[in-house]
DNA sequence: ATAATAGTGTCTATGAGACAGTATAGC
DNA sequence: GCTATACTGTCTCATAGACACTATTAT
């Protein structure tokens, strides 16, 4: 029985990979707003298994560098960014997610603005591209993986959280249109909102600039940005 | 620079421990209401680092199980229930969050009514008890590891979850009196509620039996159960 | 002036919160 | 009847939803 053997005899055993450990990685769901679309960021793999399926960016954890680390350092390699939006999501450990070897993957979702994102393809994967995400789920399209199933739980989160918190806004420029602000919404939600409605609730997340658009055909929209909160220092 | 290696060279590399692997673990909080208060199993270490202190129980997460049944086994050998909510919470991967090893850490957070709840001492251990939540979060008392983040962010989850979940209902017996049920929504969220307003909105996740309490002083209370939804066969 | 978009006022239904009241048991 | 607990009725106020209205620009 291991329950005979010490922890620390135990662990020093476990540490010898005399047991066998799994592998870490974290996947991560990168989306965006482009074209009055959600898109999230999906990469075409080059190597068995999966070769040629479209899968979530993800990589190795390394032994100096957090979870929270490894998901940046996958945003800046495969978008570019740095100051982006982060969330862990779930833990995904089914013992046969991943046909070589045990891997369990903490996934996490970075929600960016369009107008700074660049695409960069690695060498390891075929391409690197913005993919519809209701296209994905509506046609069924078989991602890599149990990747499908992180992307619905993502969006179950997503539109949770765009219902009580202001997730939303990480999807708009510094400075916004209300009109704007209320298609992401609707885009989010996946349903039309009521314009006065809407307005009513979000005017206290926004404070007004001096400034509104110009050049647009008829009339021009007031410019917001978010309000800082009390515990934002 | 590793983006030269193929992905499955990397792979390889990776699996022969020319890479380390970090360990993983799941940890649970396991809460239970006791005497009017909300407990928690902890058990004393009886190994170094913490030696003597109070942790969450915990096991390394096997080769051959998923996470969610090293979560099940752990609940099974601590309190000795196999059929209890379980919930995946979040997972911690700071790099020195144990002295001794990387250790990636799956949290989660099972739910049980007293009555059946048996504490059960494995050898690993000093001791195994039910101890007082707002007694360690008040009085600072010290956990091993990060623990005690662990504690605040599913007492957060708990709170959050009791308004818009039947969470709370995991803490009652199958057949239960609404004031009963009331003092449990009242000790999750740490507040007094009104009772006509309670009941008023819980009446509707409930449904009558035909029994009422008895033996007891005073007039005695309808028992309820809780309603099934078209969704739970 | 017209079209198109930006932005506002207001009615209603719903639900949370507060507090009053009534009902039923043991003693 | 008294007391303690179980249970109910209703008022108020805040908010979500629906919809009609006004405002400002380019053409």
């Amino acid at each position: 029985m291991s329950d005979l053997i010490s922890e620390i005899e135990f662990l020093k055993t476990y540490d010898n990979s005399e047991y066998e450990k799994p592998s870490v990685t974290v996947d991560l769901l990168i989306f965006t707003i482009e074209n009055d679309d959600l898109k999230i960021v999906l990469v075409r793999r080059k190597e068995m298994p999966y070769l040629g399926c479209l899968a979530l960016p993800g990589v190795f954890v390394k032994m100096n560098e957090t979870l929270e680390s490894a998901a940046h350092r996958t945003v800046e390699e495969k978008v570019g960014m740095c100051d982006v939006y982060l969330e862990q999501l779930f833990t995904w450990g089914e013992i046969d997610r991943d046909p070589r070897m045990r891997i369990i993957s903490v996934s996490y979702m970075a929600l960016v603005s369009t107008e700074q994102l660049k695409l960069i393809k690695g060498n390891k994967v075929l391409d690197v591209s913005l993919y519809s995400v209701n296209s994905i789920l509506n046609e069924h399209e078989n991602l890599a993986f149990d990747h499908i199933e992180m992307l619905k739980y993502a969006m179950e989160r997503i539109k949770n959280k765009v219902e009580y918190t202001r997730i939303a806004f990480e999807f708009v420029e510094h400075e916004f249109t209300l009109p704007r602000l209320q298609k992401i919404y609707e885009i989010l939600l996946g349903k039309e909102l009521y314009k006065a409605n809407f307005r009513k609730k979000i005017i206290q997340l926004v404070e007004e600039t001096d400034k509104k658009t110009e050049g647009e055909a008829h009339r021009p929209s007031k410019l917001y940005k978010l309000r800082r909160t009390e515990d934002e220092a």
